[in-house]
Parts: C-alpha cells; sequence; structure tokens
DNA sequence: AGCGTAAGCGGACCGTACCCCGCTTATATT
DNA sequence: AATATAAGCGGGGTACGGTCCGCTTACGCT
C-alpha cells in the first residue's frame, strides 16, 4: 500500500460502530446514560471489550459519537442555513440566534452531553471548540475594536453558553419552561452580547 | 442522647481528618494530585481505606476539602475586608474585583480545583455556590431593572469566571501571563461586566 | 483464486473508586 | 468506675474504565 492513502474505515468496523450506537441507544433509552458500561453495551452488543473501547477510546466517546451526528446538522445551519443563524445577517444578530439556536440544543442533548464529560476531555467534543471558533469571529467582526480582550472573552463567552446546561447540576430549575422561544438563558444571553456590543469607556 | 444536639466530631475523627489532609498535601506536594488514591493515601497515612471514604465521600471530596481552607479566608476577605473587594465600593466595581480575585485565586489551586471534580460534582464544592451568591447580589444592585434576567446572567456570568480555567483545557496558553495584575481573563472579565452595567436598549 | 499485510477483534488483566459490615473506641451518663 | 450507645474504623469485596497482545479477517494486489 502506497502511503498517503486515506485508508478507508474496513466494511467490518463500520458495521460494527453502527451497531455498537445502535445498541447504545437504546441501552440509554431503556435504563439512561449512568447503565452505559462497557462491559455492558459490549455484551449486549456481542462484541468484546476491546472492541467497544477501539472505537471510541472512550467511555465519554460513545456519548460524543451519538452526539455528533446532530451535531453535523446543526454545524450546517450555522455555517450556510439561513439567517440569522446563518450568514448574512449582522455579527451581534448571528451571535444572538447562535446562543439561543445552541442552547436549544444542548437542552435537547442534555443527558448525551452531560455523559459525555469526563476528567480530560471536560468540554463535549467537537462541539464546544466549534462554539468557540464561531464566537470568537462574530465578536472580532462586532467589535474590531477589541484587540487584546479577544481571546479572554472568546472564553467566557463560551463558558456562559455552555456552562449554565453543562456544569450546574441544579440547572434543572431554570431549565424547565422550555415552552418556544422564551428559555430564560436564551434571554439572558442576548443581554450579555448586546452588553458586549455597545463599545465601552 | 436528647435530639437536636449538634453531635461535634469526635476528637479521633477530627484528628485523622487533618492528619488525612496533611497527608495529602504532603503527596501532592511530592507527585502531584494523580497520584493520590484512596489506597495510597490510607497507607500512607496508616489509616483503612474506609475511613479515608467516610470522611471525604468521594476522591474529589479530598481535593475539595484541601480548597475548602483556603477559600474560607478568601470568603473572609470577600465578606469584610477592604472595598472594593469588601463591602464599601459600589457594586460594579465589587464585581469587577471580585472576578480578578476569583481568578487569581482559581489560577493558585488550578490543580486543586480542577481534581476537586467529577461526574457528579461538576462544580468543585462550596465556592463556586458562594461565587454564584455573590454575584447575584452584586448584580441585582448594579442593575435593579434587570428583573427576570437576573438568573439566568448569574448562571451565566458565574461560568464565564470559573468556567475557563477549569472546564477549558486549552486555557494553559492564556494563563501563562500571571505578572500581577495583568491576567488577560481578569480585564476581559471587566469587559463584560462593564457592558452589562450600562442599561441596554 | 491465492497471498501478504495491516486493521480489526476479543477477552484476560490491572488499577482504582467506592461499598459494606462486623469490630473497636470515645464519650455521656450514672 | 462501669455501662450503654452511637460514631468511628478497617480492610476485604465489587464493578468499572482502560490496557495489552496474540489471533483473525477483510481487502488490495498479482
Amino acid at each position: 500500500m502506497p502511503f498517503g492513502r486515506p485508508r478507508v474505515e474496513r466494511a467490518d468496523a463500520a458495521r460494527n460502530r453502527r451497531h455498537l450506537l445502535e445498541t447504545a441507544r437504546e441501552m440509554i433509552a431503556e435504563h439512561g446514560t449512568e447503565k452505559v458500561t462497557m462491559d455492558a453495551l459490549a455484551e449486549r452488543a456481542g462484541l468484546g471489550k476491546g472492541t467497544v473501547f477501539r472505537r471510541f477510546g472512550t467511555r465519554a466517546g460513545i456519548f460524543a459519537a451519538l452526539i455528533d451526528d446532530d451535531e453535523r446538522r446543526f454545524q450546517h445551519a450555522v455555517l450556510s442555513g439561513p439567517p440569522p443563524l446563518g450568514p448574512g445577517a449582522e455579527p451581534v444578530q448571528r451571535l444572538i440566534a447562535y446562543g439561543r439556536a445552541r442552547i436549544a440544543f444542548l437542552l435537547d442533548h442534555l443527558a448525551l452531553a452531560r455523559a459525555a464529560m469526563d476528567r480530560n476531555r471536560t468540554l463535549p467534543a467537537a462541539g464546544a471548540t466549534l462554539s468557540q471558533l464561531h464566537i470568537r469571529m462574530l465578536l472580532g467582526q462586532a467589535r474590531p475594536d477589541i484587540g487584546d480582550e479577544l481571546d479572554g472573552l472568546t472564553l467566557q463567552l463560551t463558558a456562559a453558553l455552555e456552562g449554565p446546561l453543562l456544569y450546574v447540576p441544579a440547572m434543572d430549575a431554570v431549565e424547565l419552561p422550555v415552552s418556544g422561544d422564551a428559555l430564560p438563558l436564551a434571554e439572558s444571553w442576548q443581554v450579555l452580547v448586546e452588553g458586549l456590543a455597545r463599545p465601552g469607556r
């Protein structure tokens, strides 16, 4: 085999991966994320434990892989969907829309997203990194004068957006009113962003 | 024993707790937090494994207990120290000062604070809750008109303050310039808070 | 079709967090 | 000082995440 070839995933491996994800979804639906252990998943899928680990690297990786499907769709809406979420609107409007969409997305995937964290990967997988890049870009456009503080603010905004749902257990109180657009966190996100958008001093 | 009595900690228990914390500190100083296992700590302290668990409940609890010592001093400075950190200054100034102090505190305790997190207790112990209460109070004073969004903003500000250091591994890049007052995160925190302080629309 | 090779697989193995429960001991009461 | 009792203690047990390595199998090449 000449070097540099993409080395596609072998057919049996792909089949096993799909089967494992399918099985994991079933187990989550029946007993919640807590009960999805490496051993149990492997046994129920009729595969070896080593296989599970090879596919997902870590327990958290299982949940990250489950989210990734939906995450791709979400990213697509952000990168090339209609404004204000997609490109075309003012940066501030896009930031606000992004926050609202991201909060809704996280709410839809709360159990998975929380289970997808572990000691090392504290932020769930690719999604958070994308959030960070997107926020950084929009904030830089909205406030080109911001300079040195762009990196710090990016981190803090990302944490402000993803943190309350992922890290604070007490969130379950505030998250309840999921009725339509009236997510309380989305409203306060808008206040936060609008405050930043107006040049200071 | 009549009910309602405070049930003070037994003398031997208190001695063991101090001894365990002391031993843990030694082990951390020598080999870092990773090497502090329940077994190793128990053996080195000359106590049973069950004792360690009974005292701290969980591995993360050990580190939380270690932080709590310093945390108490920090809280004292916030609650009754000199302004602007302590009472007496304007709410916005106190918020900014609080953020700066908290960031410095977390930087001083980074290894401990990160080790004090686990799947269930995602936020390290009491400190974060205190942060939340304090931020809520000051924000409410700074913007009495804010109403419904107070709770959401409180959560998001707390996450913005503690999140970048605790959850984002890539932080280590930004945290480096620890020279004096010029913490980049502290600067951007100030921008964030000042944006919020000005009434919107 | 047959072959060589690297990817994939399985499951035994290890270290560690956390649980449990019978024994010990400090402390209050008399 | 003796006693009762609840808190504390010890350390073996269990379950789970993660690793390792020899065997198997899919796939590309001839």
